[in-house]
DNA sequence: CCAAGATATTTGCAAAAGCATTTAATCCTG
DNA sequence: CAGGATTAAATGCTTTTGCAAATATCTTGG
């Protein structure tokens, strides 16, 4: 019997809670909004917010890489760098090889301000976190990199 | 030195892939994304389908509590229940103990138009986990239960 | 080397989401 | 037990999304 090895039955059976995306779901859905609220004051959306992160990270991005990392429809990305350009938090620069790709780099302006809202992502963190043990930590980090692996259609 | 036991300091220096909250959001960027797609051919939305979801398991739920399971704004969610009724997926009745609220009841069409869907998170699930050994998915359930117990604000 | 097809980004537009307000009912406190 | 505070849900309105089409550039087979 090989039965039930992956796919659950009915999602009757084996109930919300047994069922990983919807947990998944359920918890960032909580994180993003915990975000959202304590950016909001400060005229920053999520779209925005993820870019920033991203380039303070991996800077110089093509806008198309961009839109994966920062999981944001592209097209929607594109008005959010709109905003971050006018407020000087980024710059867009053709590509030198392929003048039809835009790389987008961070500015000082952008990386203070990721700075003055990374607290607010890292509490949500620690939250998220705290009471479980580093390696439990580890080993749900791992899994998650299994899954993304397994889900992504890209090289990154 | 108890440093760094939970907040990692920069997310520079940790990188996008060690924090985990940007891993989910991958994660569950693309597996919402196949299942939107999935669904938009059949006029159905993010919010319909997370409600009949629910309602499969929890039937004559409170449309406060819906949204919470259902992670949807109560706004949304509140005209994502005309849609559903319209259509007959979905009966809401007022409370009878307390008129101001209103349980939601899925009916027997709609419990037929979630089993039609159903195949497509079975086999968003499966994808996810393909490959992982059993015993490792039940220590990620585990511990996202943690997880959800440590940011949620309601009950359940 | 040119046309047809592919790729990167932006933009138009209609649908969706979210905030704030409204309506209605219940709770609670003095 | 009246009246202000609270809670549930729906609605008005504006902003945000996301799809699809447009624009611009690049690539490649003949």
């Amino acid at each position: 019997m090989k039965d039930q090895a992956s796919a659950p039955r009915r999602l009757g059976e084996i109930g919300l809670n047994n069922f990983p995306p919807y947990l998944m779901n359920r918890i960032m859905g909580r994180y993003n909004a915990s975000l959202r609220e304590d950016m909001a004051h400060q005229g920053m959306s999520t779209p925005k917010m993820r870019s920033l992160a991203v380039l303070s990270v991996i800077d110089g991005i093509l806008i198309r890489e961009l839109a994966i990392y920062a999981v944001v429809e592209q097209s929607t990305l594109s008005r959010a760098l709109d905003g971050l350009a006018a407020d000087g938090l980024i710059r867009r620069e053709t590509d030198r090889e392929d003048s039809r790709a835009t790389r987008v780099f961070i500015t000082e302006k952008g990386r203070a301000t990721f700075e003055r809202h990374w607290p607010a992502m890292a509490r949500a963190h620690d939250q998220m976190f705290q009471d479980i043990p580093q390696a439990e930590q580890q080993a749900f980090l791992a899994t998650l990199h299994k899954i993304l692996r397994n889900v992504r259609r890209n090289e990154f």
